[in-house]
DNA sequence: ATGAAAGCGCTAACAC
DNA sequence: GTGTTAGCGCTTTCAT
């Protein structure tokens, strides 16, 4: 034992009477030659002392850590608390072991976040990025570490993506109002300031054909207290707005938790959703089943477009994929009881 | 530049003229005394290269990471997506980094876990332990790692615990009822295999004083699908077998999720929350203030038990603390909508 | 089949 | 004010 109080492989070796080089290929089970008794040898002193590997020591020198980093703007968000599920699935049945980091919807904290990673010379990286301009993929880029980028697409070609269809997503729920004869449809969204609420806004234009279409924003910008339920309470801001001018007999949320906060102030103000009005939302987060009524919505495979950007990342680790991989994902529509036709 | 292309102090300190030793004062921003234009001409060179400082080595040399290892049983569980935040704005505030590792519900997990953060030498761990035994109490002591537990209560008072007053969460909901009126209370559970709601149960009963009480236990114990909808519809489950007896005209659930998932069911059924049958929740999640009605519940304020978790063990890593420390965190009660009085 | 030793990147004690 | 060097725990090449 040494100054440190930790045992290391050479307390081991010691009492076993081996040296440390060989203590290292029993401990890491390598098919090198060894007799079975000095296998088994160190095999108990090891045990006896409890050793226990140092993984700083081991990813020194081998240049390999087995972890792979993930950032995400916010763990309390339930749609990327899906996506870190898929991604802790795949890993860990991969033998890797990730590590979460949120960046709290800090732009900052997220370039804080890569560089700590980087440092921690991780294997790979996977992250949502939600900064606007290239600071974190210069970064990245520059440190020359494996990354897949997910949910936000990523313009260049080079990087490997999972996206989404955001713009058919959009479309999706505009045309689906549509088919069930909505004609006047409004669109309650947050700020334009990432390519998915533009593009999702893009899709409802389009999916919208004859149909008249409006825009809400709320831009009331705090997010104090959450991400969360700051989405939720903008719904029932934008209910209150929507309420004065009743211009439409449908909505498009650009979220579930706006969607939910808005069929919630609705109902408060004597509006029953989907008889007055009708719903839908994008996402298709848990909760959305767990509404009242059940919320209509455009699914965003959350789960699944975390388990595919581990697979893609540990497959270019490992060598079984080269090139860049750019997998844009498909929304689908879940039908429950938000929406009603229109006469 | 070494062979695995990556640049290291040395080179650094190479094209800048000066000692490793010189250098890694430098980029430390010790204030050992450097010459100032020695100090610019490293700084310089540092930049030009585009160093990382590989964080491997500086661990393996100090001992210290400036991580934080934390272990939750999910990262889906609204409850403890909020403790994570909690505990993620602390350690960044005193400048550690906290890496979050998900168990998945699983106790061979849980303990792969730690066993993972311990040998990456993390200068602390966080844990929300779910495993009914000892094993992981006795690996973190065993490799004398400093930790503080959550939420679950520990029983050893050797231990750092941050944990909650289950009980008085019980006993204030059944009290809350019969204050309202009501003579015969339900207690919607999932099994009594841990020990929150072994004392949430018992603190019901003590609140029930001259009341009834009726206990439904929802078993089916399938964990697909996240624990999260399962619980949802566990609620769902209760419900029928209520509806089938009747025997009460409110009802406690031992969680929110569980509460809104019966909320839901009940109106499914026509049957009026809360004019019919008051539900009142225990946990306050932020989607409880989401159903429709709003939830009355019994806040477990995990935001802040995460933060003082962190504080804790921050505290203790730094020599400000030295004795094990147990909190217990009181219950609050939030009225919301979902209780009326019973006549 | 086993071991000695170099070295991963870094810090810090010590020397000058 | 600056530099040399030992060594953190580990793997791995090369000898034996």
């Amino acid at each position: 034992m040494n100054k440190y109080g930790k045992i290391t492989i050479r307390d081991v070796s010691e009492r076993a009477n081996a040296s440390i080089a060989t203590t290292s290929r029993v401990l890491n089970n390598t098919d090198y030659p060894v007799k079975p008794e000095m296998r088994k040898r160190i095999l108990k002193a090891a045990k006896e002392l409890g050793y226990t590997p140092n993984l700083l020591g081991k990813a020194l020198k081998t240049g390999k850590s087995h972890e792979i980093g993930v950032v995400v703007p916010s763990l309390l968000n339930p749609y990327y608390a899906e996506a870190v599920t898929g991604i802790e699935r795949i890993c860990s049945a991969r033998g890797y072991n990730p590590v979460f980091c949120s960046s709290d919807n800090s732009p900052d904290k997220e370039l804080a976040n890569v560089e700590f990673l980087i440092r921690m010379r991780m294997d790979g990286i996977i992250i949502s990025k939600i900064e606007y301009g290239d600071e974190v993929i210069d970064r990245v880029n520059q440190a020359g570490i494996s990354t897949v980028y997910f949910d936000q697409p990523v313009s260049n070609e080079k990087l490997s993506c999972v996206t989404y269809d955001f713009f058919e997503a959009g479309r999706m729920a505009a045309e689906y109002l549509t088919s069930k004869g909505h004609k006047k449809i409004a669109f309650f969204s947050l700020p334009f300031d990432r390519q998915s609420r533009i593009s999702r806004y893009e899709g409802f234009k389009h999916g919208l054909k004859e149909a008249e279409g409006y825009l809400y924003l709320d831009s009331s910008s705090s997010y104090e207290g959450g991400e969360f339920l700051r989405e939720f309470e903008a719904g029932e801001r934008l209910v209150s707005d929507f309420l004065e001018k009743s211009e439409a007999s449908a909505v498009v949320a650009i979220n579930d938790l706006i969607a939910i906060g808005a069929m919630n102030a609705f109902s408060k103000r004597g509006v029953s959703i989907p008889n007055d009005i009708s719903v839908v939302g994008l996402d298709d987060i848990s909760f959305a089943t767990m509404s009242n009524p059940a919320l209509t919505t455009v699914k965003q495979p959350s789960y699944e477009m975390g388990s595919i950007a581990a697979e893609v990342l540990i497959d270019g680790l490992e060598g079984k994929r080269h090139k860049p991989e750019i997998i844009k994902m498909l929304p689908k529509l879940v039908e429950r009881d938000s929406v009603c036709i229109h006469v």
